[in-house]
Formats: C-alpha cells, sequence, structure tokens
DNA sequence: AGCACGCCGACT
DNA sequence: GTCGGCGTGCTC
C-alpha cells in the first residue's frame, strides 16, 4: 500500500513536507532523498501514514537511503520536544543533531574495531624466537600478552604504524569494547564518595541528582565508579563536559579508570571521525560516550547513565541558530531514556539548587576534600586609595613575593587575554573600537595589534591619535599579557608561565605547557579561564584575582552568580594536603554584600541568598524567559517590526518588556533590539510562543530584517 | 536556506 | 541591444 511520509528538512521553516511513497514499509527516522522546488533534498521522515488513494499534488519521493533509522526512538521523540520548546524549525534541529557526514546522501561509513587481543598468530609471534625483541611491535605484543587493550590505547602506547603493521601479519583481532578488562584501575572511595555512588546506583529508572562536590573532592572518582557499575551491567554512559574541560587528560582520565574505550565527541573531530564515533554509540559498542554540548543528541542504544559535569558551566548553552541548553536537554533525555542522570558542580547552578529545593532532584554532597588537602582561606585587598602596578596593589605583590619566597606556586588570574581591554586617547577620549562591531580593542603589545574579542577582527596600533593626532595613547585597564610583564619585571628570577588563548594557539602547546608545571619549584602562573577547571595545576598556594570589580556592577542579573561561581572555581586550584591555599580578592568594594556572603558563609549560602532574591525580583529560576531578538540596518525598519511584536494580545499569565535597545545597539552596520517576554509558568510561555512567532513570521516589511527567538536564555544579549 | 523569476543600469 | 544587480516569493 502506498503511503505518506512527512519529511523533515534541513530548511529555516516551520512546517514538514509531505511526499507519497510505495511500499516502503515503516521508514520513520530514515534519511530519504525527495524533489525539492527545482532541486533535491535530504530529509527525513517524521511521520508515516498508509493512504491507498494519495492526494494529488504530492510529489514522490526519489528513494529511502537507510535501511535501518538513523534518528528512532527516544532520541526522536526528544529532538521533536527540543524543537517545540525552542521554537525552532524540526529539520534544523534533526540535522543539526546528525554528524556531517550524515547529513548527505553517502553510505554509512564501515565502523572500525575499538579494542585490540592477541590472535593465536600473534600468540605464535610472541614466542618465536626468530622475532625482534625491542621493536615498538614487540612492545605492543608483550603489552597485550597481558591483556587486551582499547585500540586507541595500543595506538598511544606503540604507534600507529607498529599497530597497523601488527594488524597486517596477522597478529591482532578486534574484540568487542564492552568486555570489561581488569585494566580499570579505581581508587577506593572515601566514605561521601560512596554514598553518593550508592544512592545514584540504588535508584531506578529516571532519578535526577545534583552532585554537589567542593573542588578536589572527587567527584570525578564518583563518576567513574557509576559509569563503571552500568558497563557491567552492559549499559552505556554518556557524560558531558564544558567545552575548555575536553582535554587529552580529562579522555585518559576516563579511560585508564575504566579500562575501555571511549568514544570521543567535539568539535575538533574530523567527519568521518564523528559519524564513527556516532555511529558506535548508536549501535550500542560504545561502552562511554564523552563529548561536549553537541553530545547531548547522541543516540543510546543501551543507555544507563547520563552525567553532566560543571552542570552551571554556560557552554552548555548554544548561542546561535537551535540555541538548546545541553544540560537541561539532559534532563529530558534522561527521563525518557528511563535513566538516572548526574548533574555535578562545584559551584552548581540556581536553576539545579532550585531543582533540589523543590525536591526534584536529589542533592548529593562532597564536602570534604579528597586526600584531606584544607580548603583555601580568603584575603580581600582594598584597592581604594591604593597605588596600582599594573593593576596589581602593593599587598598583593607581598603576598606574591611570600609565596614565591617560600619556593611555592602563585596564580594570576584575569579574564581578559591581551595587554589592555582599551586603548584611550588622553587628550580628546577617542578610544579604539572595532569597526565591524563598534566595541572596544584589545591591545595586543607584542603583536602591535588591536584585537577585538568578538569578531577577531584586527588592526595596526596608531602610532597617534587617528582623531586628534596626539601622542598620548594610553592603554587602559590589563589583561594577563600587561600583568605577565609587570609581574616579569617585578620577580625577574621567577619563571612565567602564561595561560590563555595567546599562549596556546593549538592543543599541543596548551598541554605541553600545563604538564611543564608539574615540576616543583617557585613559579608564577598568569591565565585566563582556561585555568579554572579541568587541569590539574600542581603546586599552587596562592591565587590572586584580578578585575573581578567588573562582575559585581554588570547589569546582568545573572552576573553575581557567575562571578561567585569563577572565583571558587579558581579559588579550587589553591592549597594541597600539607599546606591550606590562600586567594587572594582584589577590589574597590570590598563590603559588597556578595563578596563577604562568599566569603564568610561560602556559596552554597550564598547561592540561597542569590535565589531570594531571584524569588522576589520574579526572575530565572522562579520565571521562565523567551528574547526574541532583532536586526536592521536602520531604526525605522527595527522599530516596525518590535512595536508591530510588541502590540500581541497578551494572556494574562504573560508579560512583555520592550522593544528596547539591545546592548551594544549598533554593530556591524546593523541596529540591534529586543523584546523579553517573561512568566511565572512555563507551559503559559510555551503555550503563547508558537502563535506569537506565526504572527511575527506574517508581518510586512521583513526585507532586511533577521530575527530569531531565544527560550531560557542566559545572557539577555 | 536555495533557487528561480523579474524588472532596471553600464558594457562587449 | 544584453549581462547582472538583488528584491520577492515559493518550496509538499
Amino acid at each position: 500500500m502506498p503511503s505518506i511520509l512527512r519529511v523533515a528538512l534541513p530548511v529555516p521553516l516551520p512546517t514538514l513536507f509531505d511526499y507519497t511513497a510505495e511500499d516502503v514499509g515503516s521508514v520513520i527516522g530514515c534519511r530519504v532523498r525527495v524533489p525539492f522546488g527545482r532541486r533535491h533534498a535530504i530529509g527525513i521522515v517524521v511521520e508515516q501514514e498508509a493512504q491507498a488513494t494519495p492526494p494529488d499534488r504530492l510529489k514522490a519521493i526519489d528513494a529511502v537511503l537507510d535501511a535501518t533509522p538513523l534518528l528512532q526512538g527516544e532520541l526522536l521523540a526528544s529532538l521533536c520536544w527540543a524543537a517545540r520548546y525552542y521554537q525552532h524549525p524540526l529539520g534544523e534541529v534533526l540535522f543539526a543533531a546528525l554528524p556531517a557526514a550524515l547529513r548527505q546522501a553517502r553510505s554509512i561509513a564501515e565502523p572500525t574495531p575499538v579494542a585490540v587481543q592477541l590472535s593465536e598468530a600473534g600468540r605464535a609471534a610472541l614466542v618465536d624466537p626468530q622475532r625482534r625483541r625491542g621493536t615498538r611491535i614487540d612492545v605492543l605484543l608483550q603489552a597485550l600478552a597481558a591483556l587486551a587493550l582499547p585500540q586507541s590505547a595500543a595506538r598511544e602506547l606503540a604507534g600507529a604504524a607498529a599497530l597497523r603493521s601488527a594488524r597486517a601479519r596477522g597478529w591482532l583481532e578486534a574484540i568487542d569494547a564492552n568486555v570489561i578488562p581488569d585494566a580499570a584501575n579505581l581508587r577506593t572511595l572515601n566514605g561521601e564518595q560512596q554514598a553518593a555512588v550508592d544512592a545514584v546506583r540504588d535508584s531506578s529508572g529516571f532519578a535526577p541528582f545534583l552532585l554537589d562536590g567542593i573542588t578536589g573532592s572527587g567527584k570525578t572518582e564518583v563518576y567513574l565508579a557509576l559509569a563503571r557499575a552500568a558497563l557491567e551491567r552492559g549499559q552505556q554512559t554518556l557524560v558531558l563536559v564544558p567545552e575548555i574541560a575536553l582535554t587529552p587528560q580529562t579522555i585518559r582520565r576516563f579511560r585508564d579508570g575504566l579500562g575501555v574505550d571511549i568514544a570521543v565527541l567535539h568539535s575538533g573531530l574530523g567527519d568521518a571521525e564523528r559519524a564513527r564515533a556516532w555511529l558506535a554509540a548508536a549501535q550500542g559498542r560504545a561502552p562511554v560516550v564523552l563529548g561536549t554540548r553537541s553530545a547531548i543528541w547522541v543516540p543510546l542504544a543501551r543507555a544507563g547513565l547520563i552525567i553532566v559535569d560543571e552542570e552551571h558551566d554556560s557552554s552548555y548553552k548554544q548561542h546561535e541558530g537551535f540555541r538548546y541548553h545541553a544540560r537541561d536537554l539532559a534532563v529530558v533525555r534522561a527521563r525518557a531514556l528511563d535513566v538516572p542522570l548526574v548533574l555535578g558542580s562545584a559551584t552548581p547552578s540556581l536553576e539545579s539548587l532550585a531543582n533540589v529545593e523543590a525536591g526534584r532532584y536529589r542533592h548529593l554532597r562532597l564536602k570534604h576534600r579528597a586526600g584531606g588537602a584544607q580548603p583555601p582561606g580568603f584575603e580581600v585587598i582594598d584597592l581604594r586609595h591604593q597605588r596600582l602596578q599594573h593593576g596589581l596593589a602593593a599587598p598583593t605583590l607581598a603576598a606574591i613575593e611570600a609565596c614565591l619566597a617560600r619556593g611555592e606556586q602563585a596564580l594570576v588570574f584575569r579574564n581578559r587575554r591581551g595587554y589592555a581591554p582599551v586603548l584611550l586617547c588622553h587628550d580628546c577620549g577617542w578610544s579604539a573600537r572595532c569597526p565591524e562591531c563598534e566595541r572596544a580593542c584589545t591591545l595586543h603589545r607584542r603583536e602591535q595589534e588591536l584585537r577585538c574579542h568578538r569578531c577577531e577582527l584586527q588592526q595596526r596600533v596608531p602610532r597617534a591619535c587617528p582623531q586628534c593626532a596626539s601622542l598620548a595613547l594610553q592603554p587602559l585597564g590589563e589583561g594577563t599579557e600587561r600583568l605577565e610583564e609587570a609581574l616579569a619585571a617585578r620577580f625577574p628570577d621567577t619563571p612565567i608561565v602564561r595561560i590563555d588563548r595567546d599562549t596556546t594557539r593549538g592543543r599541543r602547546t596548551r598541554e605541553a605547557l600545563i604538564e611543564s608545571l608539574a615540576t616543583p619549584g617557585a613559579r608564577l602562573l598568569v591565565g585566563t579561564q582556561m585555568l579554572a577547571k579541568g587541569h590539574d595545576l600542581g603546586q599552587l598556594t596562592l591565587v590572586v584575582v584580578v578585575g573581578i570589580d567588573e562582575g559585581l556592577y554588570s547589569v546582568d542579573f545573572r552576573a553575581g552568580e557567575k562571578l561567585a561561581q569563577l572565583i571558587v572555581q579558581v579559588a579550587g586550584r589553591a592549597g594541597r594536603a600539607e599546606r591550606a591555599g590562600k586567594v587572594v580578592l582584589q577590589t574597590h568594594e570590598p563590603e559588597h554584600p556578595l563578596l563577604r556572603a562568599l566569603i564568610t558563609r561560602g556559596y552554597a549560602t550564598l547561592a540561597r541568598e542569590l535565589l531570594a532574591e531571584r524569588s522576589a525580583a520574579q526572575l530565572p529560576p522562579y520565571a521562565q524567559l523567551a528574547l526574541l531578538r532583532a536586526q536592521a540596518p536602520t531604526q525605522a525598519e527595527l522599530d516596525a517590526f518590535l512595536t508591530a511584536a510588541a502590540r500581541a494580545t497578551l494572556p494574562p499569565d504573560v508579560m512583555l518588556r520592550g522593544p528596547m535597545a539591545a546592548p551594544l545597539a549598533r554593530r556591524a552596520g546593523q541596529v540591534h533590539g529586543q523584546i523579553l517576554l517573561e512568566s511565572e509558568r512555563r507551559a503559559a510561555l510555551q503555550a503563547f510562543l508558537p502563535a506569537w512567532l506565526h504572527t511575527l513570521r506574517e508581518l510586512p516589511g521583513q526585507r532586511h530584517l533577521r530575527w530569531s527567538i531565544d527560550v531560557d536564555p542566559v545572557d539577555l544579549y
């Protein structure tokens, strides 16, 4: 019987397209090639109904491209849910979830084996007296004599060439990576860790947990034990980590801890590799999938557990196009898969803490540092009336000096790279701005460049002010480059390592730099966010945080939460078993309530206070937001659209604020504006949005206009 | 998003 | 006389 297929196509249209097909069987979730306008396109079937006499005017599909569905069951349902929730066209959502290699008509790459062991021939070769010893192949055979290795571990051990030639000689054979080798080396858990593991392991079905553990408390050990337990039940674990945390160090930790090959998904991967990891997960061959934000869309044939590490991290929110939040979707998927979910953080988001308060998540706490290290103490340095040397106060420098004199290591943290965030003319007030987006340009002195950190646009540094020809151009404020220079001048005999995006171009240099930190001895580190988490920085006993005042004065309602999280995360780098670390905070507002609360009462108490403020002000997580952003070449065109949008008839429990100018209202020759929708009830907002967006699409005069909707925006820019 | 159709300016 | 500018409209 012929059927009608409802097909999602990768176009920014909020509709599905219907086609006819003859005798295709069940093809929901399969890719199809279809005629579309005057061209052909690849789409995904999302609905199918048998119909003896299809209405004419429908075109027929060209071909079904998959024998088995690429997207199915729970994943397809979650994707449909996300498309509706984030108000994004389903076709684009489905294609965003597919690895690029599968978005085309190409057939699926043959999977490669994920673990290797010695074959019969390999065992014979091992004892063959004729065979040369001490070669890389020999090393490989010796290692495999003891136990099977994940392919990646074998490659790392002997090199790709040796692996290839050993396989060519028939000495190796592929085995199922789900065989759990004895190589897993899990550390013994302390009582708190064990209690957390037990709580999750004893849960059944969907069960969300907030694993709230201070830095150094060993959250990763808990993840490993849980993943191991899932492995023993023959189930898969999906682990999400923030962008900057997905390092070879992290991957190795999971692989060595579990003794299985880890399927890694991140942006740096080639199309083929990505497709292979994705398919391995889909077919249930990958026992553990580790990835960043987009890995939330991996299909899991035998799901057992989802883990979101550093769940407060804002890199889980996609900032353009399909603006989803991977942490929130982890909840959706865990529920649909009926598996436990562990959200881990030393500084949980207020959203997750509110879910704990509401009884929706269970709260697991790790209050002690593994190995008995002391938590660091805080010292606030009042910058008022102080003479600063390149942003550093005398007491700060004294603390650094004392630390170095003891032969210990200090970290100076500044969340701005470059030399100075602003270049200002002292005579006329001109400042260097990006010609594209009008933002202040950062001075990079070594390269003699002005760079825009938003659009990465580069200009030469002018010798004189372009406006008044004065030579009095002054760098204003300090970035990591300037701090490094100032510290090098002040402590000429101490080695200084700067770690930011400028000094770590290329993955390898960053790893090398960080590994060089492990050697003992006095040393100064200067760095950005990159240093705030994930890495083991060795022997720090002092952390100095520069530039926190910017966070205290920000208009963003989440600025306080973000600043507190940053300070706690950076502070977590300090201290070791024998000696408690110290954290120096420089500020012009030593009495600021947020700082006082954080230092005297700690993050948990501060978070509770911030939640009370959010509740009183009716802000998230106690209100739901959606932000309409629009841009046009002229103010008139923008205003016409936004005022028309604001005229909508609202349901009683949805509030509309605006139109208002966006922060950075003019950039790239475009005027930006926005409208904010608020509601106490998620359902009310969700019910209103589709109709509203429908009327927006119908509005006339959208020739030069671009607009988008952001459900649950993380920053209102 | 593509890709066509369509109606107005400077070129072999 | 045409090549091509991008405005506008459609895609089952």
